[in-house]
DNA sequence: TCATGATTCAGCCTAAAGTATGATTGGTGC
DNA sequence: GCACCAATCATACTTTAGGCTGAATCATGA
């Protein structure tokens, strides 16, 4: 949490930057008063969104966030650390079983097909599985899964 | 969501004209301007905070999840019917259920992957899916599967 | 400070899954 | 006989999944 609040710190003074610059630059000219407002709403809007989807992602807090991380993540906890799981897998294997391919689960959890893939084979190992649907079958009978 | 766009819409004409207010009140002079860029980056990322929740939150909408007749699981021939799938496609959809790949369906079936294939696409067209976990989903939701 | 585990990502490759089209066979019903 | 459908198989193709290797970042704990 306090990562992200530096590099929001960190955007606003390179916009701050960049808008400096546009005031002595040619642009100040061209650009009026209202379209530069609707430039600073449109970036900032984009960015609460996208600071509004990772806040509310558990994924991203479960490792930084200072609060007892228990309650996020237990559908079986001892089961979880029985098999070894972490929580970003745990949530993959959630993904998995709602359908999801990969591509769809790292556009949901925004992280990339690589690192879904990785998630996928460490949960494939330590479920000692072979395939997707083998995944699910092993999850539901460990508890993991509802 | 078009109600949405509006909204923002009259935010942003709302924001424009306290701009230009602010322009001919006391306060243009004790605001310095990177201090009214902070104050619009604080109410644009709040505003695409809220904006972003609202988009995410209704798309889990709760599907009529009816839950039908899944304790007394009998291989149903008019569940059967209603679906379009024929017998010899249903047992491809239990292999299926059962975590078992193409080829491993082909070699207990005794036909051959191609047959399987076939099978298989028949299965997703019918349940209405894209791929082999949500085909058991679907079953399962139908009382195809157990 | 160093080791470790979790998370992230990339590239490259093979295997599996899925799509599309067409064809043959055998039974059923008109 | 003929239309129809289930079942079978093939061929070619695209997409997805999975394996393997390596690496960067970060938080935590010894």
């Amino acid at each position: 949490m306090a990562k992200l609040v530096i590099r929001y710190a960190l955007f606003i003074a390179v916009l701050l930057l960049v808008s400096r610059w546009l005031d002595y630059s040619l642009f100040a000219r061209i650009l009026s008063f209202e379209v530069y407002v609707g430039i600073l709403a449109l970036i900032f809007t984009g960015f609460g969104i996208w600071m509004g989807l990772r806040i509310t992602n558990p994924s991203q807090n479960a490792s930084t966030d200072t609060s007892p991380q228990a309650d996020d993540f237990s559908i079986n906890e001892s089961t979880l650390a029985a098999t070894g799981i972490s929580p970003r897998e745990y949530e993959v294997l959630l993904k998995i079983a709602e359908g999801q391919s990969n591509q769809e689960i790292a556009e949901s959890l925004y992280i990339s097909l690589s690192t879904v893939k990785s998630h996928v084979s460490n949960i494939y190992e330590k479920l000692q599985v072979k395939r997707r649907v083998q995944a699910i079958q092993i999850g539901k009978e460990k508890g993991l899964l509802p």
